[in-house]
DNA sequence: GCATTACCTTGACTTATGTCAAAAATAGCT
DNA sequence: AGCTATTTTTGACATAAGTCAAGGTAATGC
């Protein structure tokens, strides 16, 4: 119990509000159990609120008539989802589903909506991550459209580097085939890819581990450059 | 002027606000005049405020480092744009340039900050907005990795002729060569695209005029479809 | 009205990435 | 540990869409 409020707390979204502020959200709040690999809302689904990840890991993504799956997003502790349909009415606009046993939050809109127009700063930390999602679309979609497969992991892997910061050394969350779905291609094209980016001494592989050989290449190939 | 406050009054942002705070969010906003295919900023440039098309066109949009473009949205008069950086600091995550001689209105961050603050309905009308911006861009990544040029296509042709309720005539409001780069594409193969779409007889084109021909092919093809 | 520019189309070619299939490696379970 | 299921890798092949280049059409300005 102590522990879901230590999560809440430190989460983005709730920055700045007091205790009792965030008692009012314990309070309003619904704890939800799921094992791993379950369907959190489809996006045919209505929706009258949001979740939030307390922990465990959530992947957000969209899937083409022919079965393709397109990760938008992997989020984890302290992280909320689901909250377009909050503000924008209509349904989810893409599928949840938990990577790992997970414990989320469900937030009822209505009791949100009263909470937000009440206090002013919950209203900017929700503009705020908003606004971040906006700008890591504007990423995404750059990406998908203007760079091909190899630059994306190259982008990819450095910017774990950083967030790891841990040296050189990069250990994914993810599963390779999650990985290429969330790069926007399949695990084919990643795995010939990750073959490649070793053969160039780019990088090194062993399972899930890799260490960045070459960072300033791989900063290089994640603008510009191309993998012969 | 008083047609400036009728636009902004019918702005969704300003939706339920009083003649009384219009009238403050006017008194903030400073006039800018941009002739067509001016950048009225790049994603490099700092950010104290945000803008709203009074009338005019504005496209917003990335480059890659080959030059190719990948238009992420196209606003028209009442859409305000380039909020990002208000919320979440930084600069911006796109370029923005005029499509035609515009008249924009640039409103400061500290005071609309201020605003939104007193105004829980503003920063609701905002929350709204940033809502509907994160799901058009859900839509764009699936179009961009789940579908092929046809199926965008198929699809923007369908969202037009229903946004434009002229039945089945549908008017581009925006050159060949924006509309490629609105769907992900290049000038050359949107023309092909559009020639085997009317060999197949799903549509009639002369200049920028379009006639859907066969509406639930084309929904068809939106969804799943292939074009031989 | 004509010239200049921008826009659009078409053709021949290249290439990145997807598809299908099978083997290899790894992880998970009893 | 040993067996099964899942994940990853590799190969041969197909194809959507990009590149380069040239010609045609439409729009704009003097």
């Amino acid at each position: 119990m102590k522990k879901i409020l230590d999560i809440i707390s430190q989460a983005p979204l709730f920055n700045g509000l007091s205790q009792e502020q965030l008692g009012q959200i314990r309070r309003i709040a619904i704890d939800e159990f799921y094992d791993k690999g379950k369907t959190v809302f489809l996006e045919s689904n209505d929706c009258n609120g949001f979740y939030i990840v307390v922990t465990g890991k959530v992947k957000i993504y969209k899937v083409s008539f022919e079965g393709k799956e397109q990760i938008l997003h992997i989020y984890g502790p302290g992280n909320p989802f689901g909250e377009v349909p909050v503000f924008s009415g209509r349904k989810f606009p893409a599928n949840a589903e938990t990577l790992l046993k997970s414990h989320l939050l469900f937030i009822p809109r209505p009791a949100f909506v009263d909470l937000i127009s009440e206090h002013p700063s919950l209203a900017l930390n929700m503009l705020a991550i908003l606004s971040m999602r906006l700008r890591q679309f504007t990423v995404q979609v750059e990406n998908l459209s203007l760079k091909e497969v190899p630059a994306r992991l190259a982008s990819y892997l450095t910017y774990l580097a950083d967030e790891q910061a841990t040296g050189d050394f990069v250990s994914l969350t993810i599963s390779k085939g999650q990985l290429a779905s969330l790069l926007g291609t399949i695990p084919e094209t990643l795995s010939r890819i990750l073959a490649k980016m070793s053969k160039q001494d780019l990088i090194q592989v062993e399972g899930r581990n890799i260490k960045l050989l070459n960072r300033n290449g791989l900063e290089k190939l994640a603008q510009h450059g191309k993998l012969q």
